[in-house]
DNA sequence: ACGGTACTCGACACCCTGTCGAGTTGGTCG
DNA sequence: CGACCAACTCGACAGGGTGTCGAGTACCGT
């Protein structure tokens, strides 16, 4: 018996209880839902198309997810743990070395969310809709920006990094940096950087807002 | 069968003629799709809102406006023409001295936005579905990237900046930081920086990047 | 064999969009 | 003045989507 789902505060989403068919049920859906997506935008895709995708009728959908949102949701969930994983597992490989461990973990953030472009992008469209789909980014946005000003304050409190804006402003102007133009490097909108030089120019960025200083004051007029 | 459409390149969307009467219908139009979007969310206003809002019927919207998101683009095109003016302003006020363009401009990007709270977030919220909302949005990216692009050139070029990535990388990278945070500060998206600290933390981040060395190594690993 | 729970779907009520065609109005011209 | 035409208006319709309800069916443990 699969445990009644150890679901965490903020409730499930999705449907009541478990039951061997109906997993496979709620796996096609799933699985639709990718498959369509690689193929047409979000808003092109019925509730209906997911439904005969997966072999159901329409309202037998709505006993597996409340909504065409719920499905991405559930999509998008598993994609973020998997950027969640292997960016900390880039971090832990890079020890106590910070820049190691910042480009290990954009590197990761950036495959992840590259190879899986469709999906990205369906996320990307639900933000002003989905309260959900907004906590669960909020929530992992606010996760890299504390780590990030962690850092940014041992790099400070041990000297090597130069005193300046609150170290959470910093981070948080970084990380929306990096979602933002990976995500235009995703989906193709321009201006972008080409995919190999993402993380070059990204991490560029980091590293002299971190710890580079203001440099020579201005020419005068 | 589209009709001719007498429209310049880039030119007026909106309806075909001009008229009197109609005139002040489309204005009426325009006045309340700005009023109801500071109550409800864009996807909570139908057409039907919209005419009653303007004392027409249904149908005659359509006379107007080919659509809801029409008349969103209509109203984001004013605003951002108003951002473009007065950003080119506190350009052109700065002359020559580079780091004080930037603050306006910024400056001026910044409060026309958040004066616009209520139309940018509508706007974005059409990103993913309307390709004119995405092109007008492109346009305006590409025009402050490439500006900044020439200027961190000439800062280059008179030796006041290091060389580093391409100055148009870095300006693609600086400039959807900007549209990302101001964005998330003006929609109340988590994590954000408090208005005030805006102009500040931006700036620093974009003087660091032009101006800042790459700091001192890493420690070794 | 029986009762319940998981699951299924046809049918329905709604809401919204976009169009069509039959008007109405007001300015212009013979 | 009247007749005309273009601008404008809207009732009615067709179509497509969502979400729900209630009447089933399948399968479990007892």
């Amino acid at each position: 018996m699969a445990a009644p789902l150890p679901v965490p505060p903020g409730g499930s989403r999705g449907r009541r209880a478990r039951r061997p068919s109906g997993d496979d049920r709620e796996r096609a859906i799933l699985a639709t839902a990718e498959e369509l997506l690689g193929r047409r935008a979000l808003a092109d895709i019925s509730v209906d198309d997911l439904a005969r995708g997966a072999g159901i009728s329409r309202p037998t959908f709505y006993f597996y997810f409340p909504s065409k949102d719920a499905v991405v949701l559930a999509l998008l969930d598993r994609v973020v743990e998997e950027a969640r994983a292997s960016r900390a597992a880039a971090l832990r490989r890079a020890g106590d070395d910070v820049r190691a461990g910042w480009r290990g973990a954009l590197e990761a953030v950036r495959d992840t969310f590259l190879a899986h472009r469709a999906l990205t992008t369906a996320a990307a469209s639900l933000l002003p809709t989905s309260v959900e789909v907004r906590a669960l980014w909020s929530q992992v946005m606010e996760q890299f920006v504390a780590e990030t000003a962690a850092a940014i304050e041992g790099e400070r409190a041990r000297g090597a990094a130069p005193p300046g804006p609150p170290a959470r402003d910093l981070a948080v102007a970084l990380n929306w940096m990096d979602e933002r133009v990976i995500h235009a490097t995703a989906t193709g909108t321009t201006p972008a950087l080409a995919e190999d030089d993402l993380l070059d120019v990204l991490l560029t960025v980091w590293l002299r807002t971190v710890y580079g200083g203001d440099g020579p004051a201005a020419a005068p007029g």
